[in-house]
DNA sequence: GTTAGCATGTAAGGAGTTACATGATTTT
DNA sequence: AAAATCATGTAACTCCTTACATGCTAAC
């Protein structure tokens, strides 16, 4: 029972594009793995699909440019390019999404995507889901160093070499973290200096 | 098309843990978990019907102690624990999969597999996947490249870091796979060197 | 003797891919 | 006018997960 139907990345990854500019599917598909090239790469085969779902849904709209009442040409269907753009109930349901910071935000297939529009989420949220990925990290890494200690004992070098790459990969990862959460701590020190006087409570409850 | 049916990365998997040792299902799982613990985890949910296939397939059979015949206890299904080994099929089969030097083998989901088991893969199977991984990654690069300049302009800090980030990663497994790359011809040429006057060409075809 | 963890399984379904089918627009 | 590439879509399928159902064995 996750929230309402079908929400993989994609549709947050869907409704993060189209919040910054309106698209069509096609130019939608190359932002999105240009933007995730590292991560995942999306076909059409589920893209379309999805668009359907989010029109359904009332996320988004097309976007025609106001002035095609009546379209010009008789009966042509005189449609290539389908622009879509996000409503209201769009735009509310992505910032639902990215206030989110549960593990949904930080693991493996979805952090990705949740960082790739920070910049529209909250620095509090933020913060919570840089930790959460972190931590998740630091849980695998004490896995991995005791499978690796195990490994050690039954030589097998390229096992071992697997493992170790593995490893310093995840490290290098969590020394990221690392830099961004100090920054980002550091910006939220300044921002609670500044609003000090007015005795704003940090948010205690997370929705859910 | 592929080859056969079902055949995912669990395949090759389970067949090459238990031609190191039989195990049953349970500890199969773990020792899965934790040998490709970066890449995936797997869930019984998977494993199961994985092990069900392969017996029905004749890859693997039960490993009982052989002194079971009678068994003692009336009619008690006496049966926790379902030790698993290898057949000469199944034998084979992890033989032929490890041959394979496809995409199956270097892209993202395969090549982790791959790589454990390449103390059983021939010498010059394994600089060909290494490479093939390896120019994988090298597009990948490009494309990287071209959206981090891209993005570069449009000064979203997140999505810069984000990209650069995931550019550094791929920037540092390559030169990994440089150092392996090296190692393995450097071996493949003494062993060029060794059996020179036999004259054995190198194989000139690939099974596919 | 009851909780905790080992061990095996199945049914339903989610998320995405491949392959296909089709048409519009641009380039050569 | 042919070829390339842009653009939209669907059906079938794959691989895997979640949640459930069940029983054994060890520890407390």
């Amino acid at each position: 029972m996750a929230a309402r139907k079908g929400a993989g990345v994609l549709e947050l990854a869907v409704l993060g594009l189209l919040h910054e500019a309106p698209m069509h599917g096609y130019e939608l598909r190359k932002r999105l793995n240009t933007l995730l090239g590292m991560f995942r790469a999306f076909s059409y085969g589920s893209l379309y699909p999805c668009l359907k779902l989010l029109l359904a849904k009332g996320l988004i709209v097309e976007d025609r440019p106001e002035d095609e009442a009546v379209p010009p040409l008789p009966l042509q269907s005189r449609r290539s390019k389908i622009v879509y753009k996000l409503t209201a109930d769009g735009k509310e349901r992505l910032q639902q999404l990215l206030t989110e910071a549960g593990p949904a935000a930080w693991e493996d297939e979805g952090f990705g995507v949740h960082f790739a529009f920070f910049s529209h989420t909250r620095a509090d949220v933020r913060l919570r889901i840089l930790e959460g990925r972190r931590s998740r990290l630091e849980e695998r890494l004490d896995g991995m160093r005791a499978a690796l200690a195990r490994t050690r004992e039954r030589v097998d070098s390229y096992t071992l070499e697997l493992q170790n790459h593995g490893l310093e990969s995840v490290e290098r990862e969590v020394r990221w973290l690392n830099e961004l959460i100090g920054r980002e701590s550091a910006e939220q020190g300044l921002r609670a200096e500044a609003t000090k006087n007015t005795n704003q409570d940090m948010p205690r409850e997370t929705g859910r």
